[in-house]
DNA sequence: ACCTGAACACCGTTCAAGT
DNA sequence: ACCTGAACACCGTTCAAGT
């Protein structure tokens, strides 16, 4: 009882005056703000590997254990880093406009998304499979749905192809950034692969891959993803021109 | 010299009489494929999490070190493994008749794929997003690289859609398998977001969410899985068409 | 009430010591 | 020549002991 006033009384200092103490649940946000900062540039300057409970409580100068009365372990870390991915796609594709065509508005998305990806390849790699279920991630999930409502598809086809844009879209970033984000060693065994294996095939047995060598050595994966995000969304047309319901196309 | 001669003879030997004792060559090859087997049921069996090289060794009843002699790191065995996964897509799709359309010849490898995702989705995890290098990969990327030109595209043309082709359906494999080997507890937490956190939001700021919740939480992976798979062969076919180089469609 | 750090049960990997 | 197991430098996580 004495506890749960003292608590109220906080909240209420802290919401009189703004620029006062803040309350426990405030400093406590903001503790987990500063350990997912934290994670942000540790990851990016480790790598996903060197992510772990102990470097971050060295990032904080703070016992790693305290990190586990902020999280409940590091999975819910993660997600709290998600979060705040998503947070920055939000900010990046900012007002969506009421004239906006729904497919540049899933372009800008699928185009904010590649940046976040390109900044933070270590992160993605560790969070772009995961579902928060946290108020960003509500939020995008709306303004990705409400576009391809405006598509004009019924309930169920926009549904589905809300779902094929959001998986491919996440499933190409999270394997570009895995990639971006391996061990140096690693990932030049990996990227290189084509001109060390490939380039070196035998003609007779491998004729198409020999003479596309060029070719395959050259494609970029933001081409790729590109590509991917315009035929997900050409697909949503045509089975809107097709399945046409509320609005054929007028 | 002498090594030399006595691995030759013994060679010989094995060539000679297949049911002869092994060449020393032939006996780690054995050996690497008894751990690649071992993988794949322990992390079937425990997760992701539990194909360790330690409870590798204890699996084959060898000290753990003893893999570090078959394989030069985690990593190395991980590859091996892998190329068995793109084996066994290549033994489910057997032939490619000279007179199978492209398009049918894409889509039964692409439903391989998902089969052996379902069948071992923790191997798939970790696997999925690396390229090999290896025998079984190169005849794969042959396969659907030809199948690509006979859509008669122009050469970067068929290489970007090769490309978008094969990273699209690995990547939904990956996250598909990724959410059906988390940890129990994990997935659970994954999996019901949907019922969980979205079917509560209020109507007034997530109202598209909210009437849509049916429809989102009925769809399957598969069904996904299926509608980017039409889409980025679609988008192929609509390439070919326009940008018709040497069969037009005759 | 909060923090600390030792401790537990694991990792991947190496290497001197055995046979 | 081959195998063994101790050892190193890490993990995520818990909890008794301090202040």
């Amino acid at each position: 009882m004495a506890k749960k006033t003292a608590t109220t009384a906080a909240a209420q200092r802290s919401g009189d005056d703004t620029a006062a103490q803040p309350s426990r649940r405030e400093r406590r946000e903001l503790r987990r703000e500063a350990a997912v900062n934290a994670a942000f540039q540790l990851a990016e300057r480790e790598g996903a590997a060197g992510l772990s409970m102990r470097r971050l409580g060295q990032e904080l100068d703070v016992d790693a254990t305290i990190l586990y009365r902020l999280f409940r372990d590091k999975d819910e870390l993660l997600l709290a880093v998600a979060e705040r991915t998503i947070r920055m796609i939000l900010d990046d594709i900012a007002e969506v406009p009421e004239e906006e065509p729904w497919q540049q508005t899933l372009r800008r998305i699928a185009e904010s998304t590649w940046l976040v990806q390109t900044r933070y390849p270590a992160i993605t790699s560790l969070t772009f499979a995961r579902t928060t279920g946290g108020p960003a991630e509500q939020r995008l999930v709306e303004l990705i749905l409400t576009a391809f409502t405006r598509s004009g598809l019924a309930p169920d086809r926009a549904v589905l192809h809300y779902r094929t844009y959001v998986d491919t879209t996440l499933g190409l970033c999270a394997h570009a950034a895995a990639l971006g984000s391996l061990d140096p060693e690693v990932r030049e065994k990996d990227g290189t692969t084509w001109t060390r294996i490939y380039a070196r095939l035998p003609e007779t047995a491998y004729p198409v891959t020999r003479t596309y060598i060029d070719e395959l050595s050259s494609v970029t994966p933001k081409a790729i993803y590109d590509t991917a995000v315009d035929a997900v969304l050409f697909a949503a047309e045509r089975a809107a021109a097709q399945g046409g319901t509320c609005r054929p196309q007028a």
